[in-house]
DNA sequence: TATAATCCCTACTAATTCAGTAGGGTATAA
DNA sequence: TTATACCCTACTGAATTAGTAGGGATTATA
């Protein structure tokens, strides 16, 4: 698993707010009681989103959060990035010694892994995630929800 | 870090013995100390290369560890998986629950994550990190190393 | 203006994984 | 016979994971 469920819940979480982009905020409670994710946790995973600059806050009743800026313009990388770190698979470059001539050939392998990883990732947005969504609802009834 | 040091050093190991294919065991003493990992700790790594058929080895003096197949039989993939584990991003499909309509969503981009991972590992064998190793020491040659 | 809904923040914790260490045992080439 | 090498199990300190606990601040609305 080499996502924990920080990157899990949050990229879920972040999703339910793009579907209400431009609605007005959404409760915590109401996305923790959805997926079933305990509410303080996912609060803490939306602190570092919000210190971010990807997501806004109101506070008091009708209050929630809502996306900083347009579907469009956060991606899946942004996401990651903020609650699981820099996505690596390495640190060959930094502190670990490197016998040279026999590192680099396994140091090329990590970096075609990160970059077919980092490719993914930065090039799907909250908006793309929202069309594949309504390409498998549309799908899925055409089979009248075949899938349990 | 996706990676933990089981994989990073199991793989630098395993290319290790790949470079000496053909030509008889080495001791596990001398990729511990080349690259300056624990001994024993490299031994619990092999022992579990062993038990999934990639290596063999020869008890007693001039013994060591080799391959138990050619290297381009042996993927980047296999030996990944052997020590860290399946590669995968969620357990979607096993025990979280999921609120169907908007976590297909998400499911889709792990599975594009996890596909995109295991394309790289599962296309490289230890024979092509030997071919790119070569390609990099000549062209280091012509640059006159610079690369410290 | 009282109240309830909501976010805000810090501290604590049980369980697991990581990255080894320790220390014996067994086989075998020389 | 002895030194070299693999074989195996158990232990361990540190970090990370996935939360829990609980109090505080803000604000819509009745």
């Amino acid at each position: 698993m080499i996502l924990s469920t920080k990157g899990r819940y949050g990229l879920k979480a972040a999703f339910e707010l793009s579907k209400n982009y431009g609605l007005g905020p959404v409760p915590l409670k109401k996305i923790s009681e959805k997926y079933g994710i305990s509410e303080n946790y996912l609060e803490q995973l939306f602190a570092k989103l919000k210190k971010s600059g990807y997501i806004d806050t109101v506070r008091g009743p009708q209050g929630g959060y809502l996306l900083a800026k347009s579907p469009e313009e956060i991606t899946v990388g942004m996401i990651l990035r903020t609650l699981e770190g820099e996505i690596t698979t390495s640190d060959c470059l930094g502190k670990e010694v490197c016998s040279r001539e026999s590192i680099c050939a396994t140091r090329v392998i990590f970096e075609k892994i990160e970059k077919s990883i980092n490719d993914v990732i930065d090039n799907i947005t909250l908006a793309d995630m929202y069309e594949e969504q309504e390409k498998i609802l549309s799908e899925g009834k055409n089979e009248q929800e075949a899938i349990s």
